[in-house]
DNA sequence: TTTATTACCGAACTATGTGTACGTTATAAT
DNA sequence: ATTATAACGTACACATAGTTCGGTAATAAA
């Protein structure tokens, strides 16, 4: 809370930042990205990820207020560039109008699977908060525009709900195994629909 | 860890417990509880509990080793008795046979909503790990009997996660209005189901 | 190159929460 | 009444979060 006067400022306006700056924000992604290969988030403690990072204490707190606000800004950056990928696609794949959420998915999936080396696959498991509203928070814009062919009397909310749910549950049971080929992955969930 | 030589035996052994040992542990489940209808389960803490209950500190900790236990503990009992009835109801209508699954959930998200002064809804919708966990290993029991009829090419496995995950988002969605009646809820689910 | 800025360092400090140790007191069981 | 044991409560050890602040050094701008 108390502004020291030396809290790193200009971070999400455009301005640039400083080459000091540059580097201590990516070492601090690299550490924490090589400690959630080892262990769950919520158990990564800001030690840790100051220790692996090697720079000071108060240098973490002036870039970021909590561990939760780092996984805010990094899963802030992941989604949007994966979402924006798949929205490109699907602007370029015009043309096939319906049917081709399917294809979005396997290509959201390639993504989910690569990106930030795989933290996704440990974030959907644990269930973490953070990663769970904003991933479903994307899905349901998504799958807004795309509308699964099942509404009947039941409330369209309910519908989108269980079907990010599912979803989201589907790429848990994925990552536990992460042997099946995304596109295999996509018409399983589509079939699942309905 | 350390056993200082007071810690509460018979806890589930079979053996009676001390009418001393009855009022402590209501005093803490009560405490929680109420506590519960107050903050989110990962905000409540030991001391809180303890403050409430109005017990001693190396008492709640003669009890229950941690938070979680406590949670465990009254998950456990909860369940058991919320699950033995859905299972009593099942066999009385055993003529049915298909197509009770509705009845059989009806049945649950009543007990669900009227149990422990209602932290069944906190719980879901929090995703607390240790709840979510004994929920979805029951449902994954009754629907593995149930078996909800859409198999295709998918594994099977996929299948009945997602459809447990289907129904933990929807009662989650219920919990956030909580006005509609639980056979309504049943209806929609099983209509989503395909 | 000089200068003003500002990010970084790092140790000490506050605050909160967990869990343990142990001698004393109250209560239940016999 | 005697005995066993649960509860009390203070004090302690420890972990983690987040702050403060004076000194140092890298950087950008002139």
């Amino acid at each position: 809370m108390g502004d020291t006067g030396q809290s790193v400022k200009s971070v999400r306006n455009g301005t640039k930042l400083d080459r000091r700056q540059r580097k201590t924000r990516a070492a601090i992604y690299e550490a924490f990205e090589s400690l959630m290969a080892e262990e769950h988030y919520s158990q990564v403690t800001v030690a840790q990820i100051i220790d692996r990072a090697d720079i000071g204490r108060s240098t973490f707190y002036g870039h970021f207020e909590t561990k939760d606000e780092l996984l805010d800004d990094i899963c802030q950056g992941m989604f949007d560039h994966i979402f924006e990928g798949v929205n490109e696609r699907c602007i370029t794949h015009e043309d096939l109008e319906t049917a081709d959420l399917q294809g979005k998915l396997a290509h959201l999936l390639y993504h989910l699977r690569d990106s930030h080396s795989g933290i996704c696959g440990k974030l959907v498991q644990e269930g973490e908060p953070h990663f769970t509203a904003y991933f479903e928070q994307q899905l349901a814009v998504l799958f807004d525009r795309e509308v699964p062919g099942m509404p009947q009397d039941v409330p369209a909310d309910l519908v989108a709900q269980t079907a990010v749910a599912a979803f989201s549950r589907t790429v848990c049971w994925w990552f536990r195994r992460a042997e099946d080929p995304p596109e295999d992955i996509a018409r399983w969930y589509c079939d699942l629909l309905g």
